[in-house]
Parts: C-alpha cells; sequence; structure tokens
RNA sequence: GGGCGCAUAGCUCAGCUGGGAGAGCACCUGCCUUACAAGCAGGGGGUCAUAGGUUCGAUCCCUGUUGCGCCCACCA
C-alpha cells in the first residue's frame, strides 16, 4: 500500500502521465499477440500527415478509437490499434520545396534523387513529433506495429495493386481535362477541388462572321480560355442560330475561323444560347470537341501563364491575360455587356489556388467496375455506417463516381511503375523495373516520373499495414478489421477507397464499422483553420488541464456524427470531475487498513446504503456497456459522471463517513469493502476515457504491480440486484433532500441541528426511518423522532409533504404564519395540477381501454399517492389558518 | 438543382424504440461540515422554432413553413 502517495490535494497531471505511459510502454501492455483462444479486435488508425502537428481533429479521433481499444482489451479481446503515418505527397512536397527555395534552391536544379534525399532528412526531423504527440494523448497503439505509407512493405503493396490493377485493364493512361494546380503544378483528382460561390462577371463577346455582316455573340465567365477556342456551339432547334450553324465565325484576337456546330449539351435559356468552345480548357467543351472532332489548344501552361498558343498574350498570367483581353475586347467593340455573375470557382483544397481544368494526359483508375461491390457491401449491411445517415451521403457519391485521377507531377511518393520503351514507345507496367523492352528489345527504358496520389496508398492501409501482398499471420488474423474511426469529411477521400480497395484485392470488407464523428469547432461553432488563426493546440490544453480532462471533454454529451465545439468552461468543469475523481479516492483509501483483508466483509452485514451503491454500481456497468456497443461514448460519459459525481461521492460517501470514522464499528470492514468495489468498478468504466488517473488510484487502490489498462472489464451481476432496498434508499433520499430544502428556505446554518418529526401510517416505513435514522444526523444535520400522528407536535412548525411522510421542523422563533401558508400554498397548487392532470387520464376511456397496463397502473397509483399528499397538506393549511 | 443535419433553460449541449422536461457553465442564497472552496447544500429559469396531421397521449413519428449550417451536381 501506498495511499501516502496521494496527498495532494489537487490531481497533478504532469507528474502521473508521462510516467505512466513509459511503465505501460515497458511492460508491452499495447502489444497485440495473435492469440487463437481470443477475438481479434482490430483498429487502423487513419495516419496523419507525417509532418503534421497533432491538432483537436486529430485528438477527438484518436481519443475515440482509445476508448474503443482499450475498452476492448480489457473485454479480453486481443486488441490491436495499428498505428502510423502518412506520406502526405502535395503538403509534405511543398513544405520540402519551399526549404529549399529559402535555401536558393529549386527542386530540378537538384535532382529527383538529390531532392528525395532532402524529403526524407525533413521527414526524418519532423515525422517523429506526431508520433509523440499522440503518446501524449494516452494512444495504446502497438508502436511495434508502426507503418509509414512510403515504407518499403506499403511501397511493395502499391506496386501489387498498380500492376494487378493495370493488368486488369482498371488502370490506363489517357489524356483528358483534369484538375490542375497552377501552384502545387500537379493534377488532383475530383474529391479535392473545394468548390466556392464566388461573384465574378459574365462577358459578352461577339464572334462576327468572316463578312462582317453577321455574328454570334456568346457569353463566358473566363475570357482568357477564348484564346484556345476552336468552335462555337448552340442548340440544334435553336431558330435564332439555324443559319449560323456548319458556317464559321472569326475568333476575335486570334483572327482564326472557327466553326459553328449544333450540340444537345447546349442551354438555350443561359446568356446567349451560344458556347463557345475550348476543349483543352473545360471539361464539357472537351466532350463536345470529341463529338465534333475538334482542334484542342492548350493556351494556360501548367503555371498558369498564358501558353505560345495564346498569340501576343502569351507570357502573361491568367488573370492579367484576361484583364487585357476584356479591355482589348472593349476597344474592338467586340464586348457587348457585362453581367454580374455568381458561380462556383473550384480551387485546390491544400492552397487553395484556383483549379485550371486542364486537358493532360494522365493516370486513371477505372471507377465503375470497383465501385459496384463497394456498394453491395454497405447494402448488404456488411459494413455499416454509424450514424446511419451516411451510408446515404456515401452512396450517392459512390453510384456517381469519376473516373479517378491518380498521377500526380510530384517526385515525394510512390513512383508509378510504368516503363516507356524510348525507342518503340511500348508501355511496360510491372513491379520490378524491366532491362529491356519486351517489344523491341531496346535497353532505351525510363520509367514514368509522376507518383501516385497519396489516396492511393492510404486506400490500401486495412490491410497493407498487416503485410499484404504477403501472406502474413496478422493479417489472417487480424483483417477484416473491426471499425473504422474518422470524421465525415473524409468518407470519400479514404473511407470509400478504402471499401472498394478491400473488395477488390482482399474479396473482404476492410471494417465491419464505419464510426464517424463530426469536426471541433472553437467556441463560436467556428472551423478551426490555420488562417482563422482560431485553432486550438491540444498539446497546451493537455499541459495545462491535462489529458484526461482533454479527452472526457471531446467526448462527454457528444453524439456521433454532430460537431463539437471546444470552450474553456467545459474543459475546466472536467477538469474538475478529475479532481473530484482523485479526493474521493483520497478519502477512500484514507480509510483503508494498510494490509486489509478484501475477503473479510459478510454481504449479511450489508447496509441500505452499501445494497443501494452496489446495485447502482451494478446497473451501471450494464447500461454504460450497452451505450458503447451503440457507440454511445457521449451517453456513456455522462452516465459515468452523473453516477460518480453525484451517488457515489455526494450520497454514499457522506453515508458512510460514520462507521468508518467508528474503528469498532461491527460494518466497518463491510463498508470498506463496498467503497473499494464500487471505485474501483466505477474507476474501470472510466477508464477508456480517463486512462491515466484511473491507472494511478487502481494502483493505489489495489495493487502497485497491477494495471487496470489490463484488468477486467466489470460485468453485470445477478447477485447484486437489490430492487426494494433501492425504494428504501429513494424513500430516505427523498426525507434528506425535503429536510435540506426547509432547513435552507429557513436560512439554518449546518452547525445548527435540528429537531425533525417524521410523521408516517405506514408501519413499514416507520421502522425503515427507525433503522436508518443515523443517515439524517451527517445529511440533514438534523435529529429525527419518527411518530405515527401529529399529536403533540407543537404549532410552531415549517414542515412538507412527500409520497409516504410528513415532515414537521419546529423552530423556536416563531415562524412566520403568513409565509408558511404561502409556500404550502404552492406545495398545494403543484398537486393540484398533478392530481388534474391524473384525473383526466383515469377518466378518459380511450386512455384506460387503449393505454398500455402498467402506464395505467402507475397512473392510478399515482392519484392514490397525490390524494394522500394532498389531504395532509390541506389538513396542514387549515389548522395554520385557524390559529 | 438535388441530398443531409440542426433548431430544447442566459450560453454549450444531452434526451435510448412516444407515457409526468435534464446536465455542465453562468446566476441567486447559505456554508471553510477533518476527501475535495476546482468544494457542499438549496434555489430561480424552458408555450422543447412554427403550422397542421397520426395517436388515448407528441420534445420524440409524418407533412408543410421559417431560420442556420453542411455535402453533392459540367449550365458556359
Amino acid at each position: 500500500m501506498s495511499e501516502q502517495r496521494l496527498i495532494s490535494k489537487t490531481y497533478e497531471p504532469d507528474k502521473v502521465e508521462e510516467k505512466t505511459y513509459r511503465e505501460w510502454m515497458g511492460k508491452g501492455y499495447f502489444r497485440a499477440e495473435i492469440d487463437k483462444d481470443k477475438e481479434p479486435y482490430t483498429i487502423v488508425m487513419p495516419p496523419p500527415n507525417v509532418t503534421g502537428q497533432l491538432h483537436m481533429g486529430h485528438a477527438l479521433d484518436n481519443t475515440l478509437q482509445d476508448i474503443l481499444i482499450r475498452w476492448r482489451r480489457m473485454q479480453g479481446y486481443s486488441a490491436l490499434w495499428l498505428p502510423g503515418t502518412d506520406h502526405a505527397g502535395i503538403s509534405t512536397e511543398a513544405k520540402v520545396v519551399e526549404k529549399l527555395r529559402q535555401e536558393g534552391l529549386t527542386k530540378e536544379a537538384l535532382g529527383r534523387e538529390k531532392y528525395l534525399e532532402r524529403a526524407w532528412e525533413w521527414k526524418k526531423q519532423y515525422g517523429g513529433r506526431i508520433v509523440e504527440q499522440l503518446k501524449k494523448l494516452g494512444c495504446s497503439c502497438d508502436w511495434s506495429r508502426e507503418r509509414f505509407t512510403l515504407d518499403e512493405g506499403l511501397s511493395s503493396a502499391v506496386t501489387e495493386v498498380f500492376v494487378k490493377l493495370y493488368k486488369k485493364g482498371l488502370i490506363y493512361k489517357g489524356e483528358r481535362i483534369i484538375n490542375w494546380c497552377p501552384k502545387c503544378r500537379t493534377s488532383i483528382s475530383d474529391a479535392e477541388v473545394e468548390y466556392e460561390e464566388k461573384s465574378g462577371s459574365l462577358w459578352y463577346i461577339k464572334y462576327p462572321t468572316p463578312d462582317g455582316t453577321d455574328g454570334i455573340v456568346v457569353a463566358t465567365t473566363r475570357p482568357e480560355t477564348m484564346l484556345g477556342d476552336t468552335a462555337v456551339a448552340v442548340h440544334p432547334e435553336d431558330e435564332r442560330y439555324k443559319q449560323l450553324i456548319g458556317r464559321t465565325v472569326v475568333l476575335p484576337l486570334m483572327n482564326r475561323e472557327i466553326p459553328v456546330i449544333a450540340d444537345q449539351y447546349v442551354d438555350k435559356e443561359f446568356g446567349t444560347g451560344a458556347v463557345k468552345i475550348t476543349p483543352a480548357h473545360d471539361p464539357n467543351d472537351f466532350e463536345v470537341g470529341l463529338r465534333h472532332n475538334l482542334e484542342q489548344i492548350k493556351v494556360i501552361d501548367d503555371a498558369g501563364i498564358m501558353s505560345k498558343n495564346a498569340g501576343r498574350y502569351e507570357g502573361m498570367e491568367r488573370y492579367q491575360a484576361r484583364k487585357a483581353i476584356v479591355e482589348d475586347l472593349t476597344k474592338l467593340g467586340l464586348l457587348e455587356k457585362t453581367e454580374e455573375h455568381k458561380h462556383n470557382v473550384g480551387g485546390c483544397y491544400r492552397c487553395n489556388t484556383v483549379i485550371e481544368p486542364s486537358l493532360s494526359e494522365q493516370w486513371f483508375v477505372k471507377m465503375k467496375p470497383l465501385a459496384e461491390p463497394a456498394i453491395r457491401v454497405v447494402k448488404e449491411g456488411k459494413i455499416k455506417f454509424v450514424p446511419d445517415r451516411f451510408s446515404k451521403i456515401y452512396f450517392n457519391w459512390m453510384e456517381n463516381i469519376q473516373d479517378w485521377c491518380i498521377s500526380r507531377q510530384l517526385w515525394w511518393g510512390h513512383r508509378i511503375p510504368a516503363y516507356y520503351c524510348l525507342d518503340c514507345g511500348y508501355i511496360m507496367v510491372e513491379k520490378e523495373p524491366p532491362s529491356s523492352c519486351e517489344k523491341c528489345g531496346s535497353k532505351n527504358i525510363k520509367q514514368d516520373e509522376d507518383t501516385l496520389d497519396t489516396w492511393f496508398s492510404s486506400a490500401l492501409w486495412p490491410f497493407s499495414t498487416l503485410g499484404w501482398p504477403e501472406k502474413t499471420q496478422d493479417l489472417e488474423y487480424f483483417y477484416p478489421t473491426s471499425v473504422l474511426v474518422t470524421a465525415y469529411d473524409i468518407i470519400f477521400f479514404w473511407v470509400a477507397r478504402m471499401i472498394f480497395s478491400g473488395m477488390e484485392h482482399m474479396a473482404e470488407e476492410p471494417f465491419k464499422y464505419v464510426f464517424i464523428h463530426g469536426i471541433v469547432r472553437d467556441a463560436q461553432g467556428r472551423k478551426m483553420s490555420k488562417s482563422l488563426g482560431n485553432g486550438i493546440d491540444p498539446i497546451e490544453v493537455i499541459d495545462k488541464y491535462g489529458t484526461d480532462a482533454l479527452r472526457f471533454s471531446l467526448t462527454i454529451g457528444n453524439t456521433p456524427g454532430n460537431d463539437i465545439r471546444f470552450s474553456t468552461e467545459k474543459i475546466e468543469s472536467v477538469r474538475n470531475f478529475a479532481n473530484k475523481i482523485w479526493n474521493a479516492s483520497r478519502f477512500v483509501l484514507m480509510n483503508l487498513e494498510q494490509g486489509r483483508d478484501d475477503a473479510s466483509h459478510a454481504p449479511l452485514r450489508f447496509t441500505l446504503a452499501d445494497k443501494w451503491i452496489l446495485s447502482r454500481v451494478n446497473q451501471l456497468v450494464q447500461e454504460v456497456t450497452d451505450n458503447m456497443e451503440k457507440f454511445e461514448f457521449g451517453i456513456a460519459a455522462q452516465k459515468l459522471y452523473e453516477f460518480f459525481w453525484d451517488e457515489f461521492c455526494d450520497w454514499y460517501i457522506e453515508m458512510v463517513k460514520p462507521r468508518l470514522y467508528d474503528i469498532n464499528n461491527p460494518s466497518r470492514p463491510e463498508a470498506q469493502y463496498v467503497l473499494t468495489k464500487v471505485l474501483s468498478t466505477a474507476l474501470k468504466l472510466l477508464h477508456p476515457y480517463m486512462p491515466f488517473i484511473t491507472e494511478e488510484i487502481y494502483r493505489n487502490l489495489v495493487d502497485e504491480d497491477t494495471s487496470i489498462m489490463v484488468s477486467e472489464w466489470p460485468g453485470f451481476d445477478r447477485s447484486l440486484r437489490y430492487e426494494a432496498d433501492q425504494e428504501d434508499m429513494a424513500l430516505i433520499m427523498e426525507t434528506i433532500k425535503s429536510i435540506r430544502n426547509i432547513r435552507a428556505e429557513m436560512n439554518v446554518p449546518a452547525s445548527r441541528k435540528s429537531k425533525v418529526f417524521l410523521v408516517t401510517g405506514d408501519t413499514g416505513i416507520r421502522e425503515l426511518l427507525d433503522r436508518e435514522k443515523t443517515y439524517f444526523e451527517r445529511l440533514a444535520w438534523s435529529e429525527i423522532e419518527i411518530r405515527q400522528n401529529r399529536h403533540g407536535i407543537s404549532k410552531n412548525v415549517v414542515s412538507a409533504v412527500i409520497p409516504g411522510v410528513e415532515i414537521f421542523i419546529p423552530f423556536e422563533e416563531l415562524v412566520d404564519v403568513s409565509k408558511e401558508i404561502e409556500r404550502l400554498g404552492r406545495e398545494k397548487a403543484d398537486l393540484e395540477k398533478e392530481l388534474h392532470r391524473v384525473n383526466g387520464l383515469l377518466s378518459n376511456e380511450k386512455f384506460m381501454q387503449k393505454a398500455p397496463k402498467k402506464v395505467v397502473d402507475e397512473e392510478k397509483e399515482k392519484k392514490v399517492r397525490y390524494t394522500e399528499m394532498m389531504e395532509k397538506v390541506v389538513e396542514r393549511l387549515e389548522s395554520l389558518k385557524n390559529n
């Protein structure tokens, strides 16, 4: 025993957390073993960016995962939480390039090999940071299995998948309109474009016929793309333009003749009903171009600069060019008008730069065949979204999915395993670099320069981290994983892609549940962001309030799928809760014997309070476990909070004090036993939420050499259902509350005891009150006297009625009768209201017929009780008025 | 243009399959009662957004409306 260690009056997290985490690590508690006698329970951690820092989103996400994994581990599962980090292609590359820039270098100047060396250095320097932060959060991950998306095993999984899908015809290379970020200098996928409504202009530009007699006016939001126009399209049935179809018009500024074509795509109602067609810079125009065999002219280059095809605008930045073109058109008298126009503009999700749709040769994953089983597995319920509404969002996306552009013009990432014969142009896609061309035998071979979308490797995470494509024992035992925990903003990027990848490569769903949570907002409800500067650093919160406080405040009262707000007020109240746990535990430890024998208690000597709290904690075990099975952590945490503070501290501990202070009390050992039992049970239930404080106390309470982490999760115990005692206890508590209420209203200080008469005609209640009368001394500062009737009780009393019992408190000073009448009048009014409601129900024939018997009986019982109480109140009122 | 979420006490939010409205914080009153003043006891405060419907009975289920937020979608 070393309860002396819990001397501080306040819980000091910094003295516990680091030390405890180290011990857990040292003892290997986080390590999951393959154990055929246990059921596996697996969570793969959504890998944070390797060079990132922990933010509140991570804190929430990982707290929830840790709650699940600690809970299941205690339940006896072989619980694996597999951690890792993501190489985060674009953002890491951006950071490394920026660093080089500061040194006056560019990646091109450095060359691929040297550049990658620098990138790995960067990773070495910063990659450990987020891992250390996760440890501060208390995450019980199996660090021996930590993975990185660019490590050898995962890279081989990526290559395996790429080759496999290519050979199956599900990966192809093609020239398409893709989303190009001129700042990141790479293509990005559709999912990576974020649309924002912006107000812009709609310019009406006249394209004259060659003879100058006629013309057509087109409307556009992006005049700079007109330099690449290769047609004007109108609707086939548009009478206004019928005579122009098949003829040509002159593209202004470029003086190029382009055809007027008819295509269904055109909306007659919008603008002028005539659309300029730029196949190289617009996805729709591209399609139109294919249908009509139009030339594709790229006028904007990879940096967002006008290309050599842009005539005299060459070299201008795209928005400068827009301005110049509008000015020039105005001078030429070809700008008919300009309208204000609101439209969606796509931006890069990393750098927010406006995306340039651009014709480019890229690699794609053919999605339709992959989407089909991914939809089915959710429809069949083999994967369940929690909450369920997110499955709709998932279906909507999956069912309308477009091919996935996976090639990135970056160097930091998995290089595409495609090899080109520079002599005959043949493409080889192989796991190992071919030494010569399969077709012409040439040794002149070059690997594709591009890398893969980071999400391509993340998509394989649930099985690549377990060793796939090798047939490892880990994979055999831990796959499919049990649950995936993530925020809703990442469903498309990651969850959906893991699902189709799991189905395609493992022929089995990657997880059974997708548990979706919301995002953490600031106190005003704003999204935390770097640009707003309103982000709260979880590490700072931990340093100030402790890890357990942070974790619990992110959990309590929250519901799946909904956003939460982070506020100082909330974390302070949770910090206070941790302190409450600490002090209650100090109390218990102070009142235990050194080297006591736990077995020395006799259930026969359990008091009412003992049986009540044992019964309550037993119920709590059941309820909390049920809530957790349903992912209702917010409710479970709420129940734990209320039980611990209200029932255990404010009632049970107060009730048990006299027995502890009296060394000769025959039921003192039972009090000690129950305190220990209830506290240790509550600590176990709290452990997934507040791992550190619960561990610190548990070791002091149970055994220095044990750990709550590996203790057994409490189960419901049928022998602890003391239902009658619970009802008795409820009556005692009601009576005490009522006495306290009167005393408070009369401004009686705790130091002044009251004499209290409890009057009841019910023999059973009288016996109960008599048996438990010691409770009133401490909890109601009262000495009670139990009477069968009111005879002989002074008239100078304040009274109250609760079901079954009348309470009278005499006062030496004269009680203000008018005030007392007023108070009883309020009680009477409340009872009248209740009686009115009950009588209404009971006299309603339909209610009597149709309501369940249980409800009817309850109401009948209430009527009896209220009527009885009413009689007492009326009696009392009359006697007061007669005086 | 579709789809979804939210609307409950001054603030932030719970409220499980419909049966007498809850918590934390804030506020008011009284207490340093030998675990805890980061505490204890008591108290005030809500027509559960709005209009209908279903039901014996609706904060909860259905429909419409309003407000706020989010997601998806190629109208230049």
